[in-house]
DNA sequence: TCTGGGGTCCTAGGACCC
DNA sequence: TCTGGGGTCCTAGGACCC
């Protein structure tokens, strides 16, 4: 739950006319103007989120086999200890949900057909619609893979049309460029948009309209609120705070008293629907990670080690397709029991190699083992303190012997990942780096 | 019944510094 | 002769989201 900002900008009328020229030709097909960067303007905030967005792109990618499924589940894993990402509406009427074990979702609905998860599909589908979004929207922001929060404030008057006419002009037109069906929620904030977008669906619109956004939340229980998941509910509970209307009746002071300054402020304005979240592109990424559930639990040295090296070697990869170097590394283990466990390290400089990272995930790995001996169930690799990689670095003073990556280290992670964009991933394996 | 993989944000204690 | 206090970084754990 982010408790950042507060309200709209206000920006200089010198800064608005530049933004407005930029924009007028980012959007050259779009009657934009001023008015709809007027942070006065009313804001008019919408949620696009894409309906069963993995099984639609399962279904995509092989009309003729997987498209005819009814009854799909996309998701599980060829180890058997998968959990389902999403499944289609006839699945989900099993009682089938998502994040529940594909073998428990298996009984439920025994004629359910598996398929993994397209990632590549995904990813390309997701860029389409946000692509699309843009020709639409001024502003778009991807919150995930299928979920896109556009600004349309100042838009009304613009386009001559209400929200609701927008949100299905927009649905149309994602469903004719990129054939995915896209359900659309809208209001006066992120929340509020987020909480109508679920009456939408699926394939709707649902816009609640200016004025009428306290009586919406009203409607709802405390836990269906995004940012109040189990943990909290059952906190909340205890105080007798069970639907909207219950919070409703507390005054902010005891709301504070009872869950800490910061989430009780969250709550006493978000069921006000008062939400200082803005619609902006995305930040810059804060980690990059790496994790791996085995088919059956690990328990030989060396073979933990031979699969931390593998997962080091995709994270550093991911890192440096993103752009960046690292200066904490963290080891996660999850042992056969479910118990979950981490341990990191902070570098003074940032690094990028598998090599580097590898030789400071090597020993936390064995710090964490030795501290509980048990079957591991699943490793992770996690990569923060995210640096640009153009960024300056302190090499020149600690190149040595001791230093972890050299400048040659980091050209030769280069030539290697270029092979594997070229050749493929098996093109080059590691293996020098397994005797540290 | 057996629990994925990718993230973000918050908390809280201890170290360290001024 | 007793105990400062505030800011920031590091670390581990946990809640939450899709």
């Amino acid at each position: 739950m982010s408790a950042t900002g507060s309200g709209p900008r206000r920006l200089s009328r010198r800064i608005i006319s530049r933004l407005a020229s930029g924009m007028r030709s980012r959007f050259a097909s779009l009657p934009l103007g001023i008015a709809m960067l007027d942070p006065e303007a009313p804001r008019r905030i919408m949620l696009v989120d894409c309906d069963m967005f993995f099984v639609q792109v399962a279904r995509l990618m092989d009309p003729e086999g997987v498209g005819r499924e009814r009854l799909l589940l996309v998701g599980g894993s060829p180890t058997g200890r998968g959990v389902v990402t999403s499944a289609s509406y006839e699945a989900r009427a099993f009682g089938v949900r998502s994040g529940m074990p594909t073998t428990q979702a298996l009984r439920l609905c025994p004629d359910a057909v598996v398929v993994p998860v397209p990632r590549g599909a995904c990813a390309s589908k997701s860029r389409a619609i946000n692509d699309t979004l843009k020709r639409l929207a001024p502003v778009v922001q991807a919150a995930s893979i299928d979920e896109f929060y556009l600004d349309l404030s100042g838009t009304e008057r613009l386009f001559g049309e209400e929200l609701v006419q927008t949100a299905r002009r927009i649905r149309e037109a994602v469903l004719a460029e990129t054939r995915v069906s896209v359900s659309v929620g809208g209001g006066s904030s992120r929340s509020v948009a987020k909480l109508a977008v679920r009456r939408a669906k699926p394939a709707g619109v649902h816009v609640v309209a200016p004025g009428e956004e306290e009586t919406f939340v009203r409607t709802h229980r405390l836990g269906e609120l995004p940012g109040i998941g189990p943990a909290f509910a059952v906190v909340l509970a205890r105080r007798g705070l069970v639907e909207v209307e219950d919070a409703l009746r507390i005054e902010r002071a005891w709301l504070r008293a009872w869950l800490g300054e910061v989430r009780g402020d969250w709550l006493y304005d978000r069921i006000r629907s008062v939400d200082g979240g803005t619609v902006s592109e995305r930040d810059a990424r804060k980690s990059v990670s790496t994790e791996r559930t085995f088919g059956h639990d690990l328990h030989d040295d060396r073979t933990v080690e031979r699969e931390l090296l593998r997962i080091c070697v995709s994270a550093s990869a991911a890192l440096r397709e993103g752009g960046y170097r690292a200066r904490t590394i963290t080891v996660k283990l999850r042992d056969g029991d479910f118990c979950t466990r981490q341990a990191g390290h902070t570098l003074p400089d940032a690094v990028e190699t598998d090599h580097a990272i590898y030789a400071v995930a090597l020993p936390l790995l064995r710090e964490l083992r030795s501290r509980r001996r048990t079957g591991v169930r699943l490793m992770g690799v996690a990569l923060t303190g995210l640096v640009e990689r153009e960024a300056p670095t302190q090499l020149g003073l600690f190149a040595g012997d001791d230093a972890l990556e050299s400048a040659r280290d980091r050209a030769l992670a280069r030539v290697i990942d270029d092979l594997r964009d070229r050749f493929g991933r098996a093109a080059v394996l590691p293996g020098r780096v397994l005797e540290p």
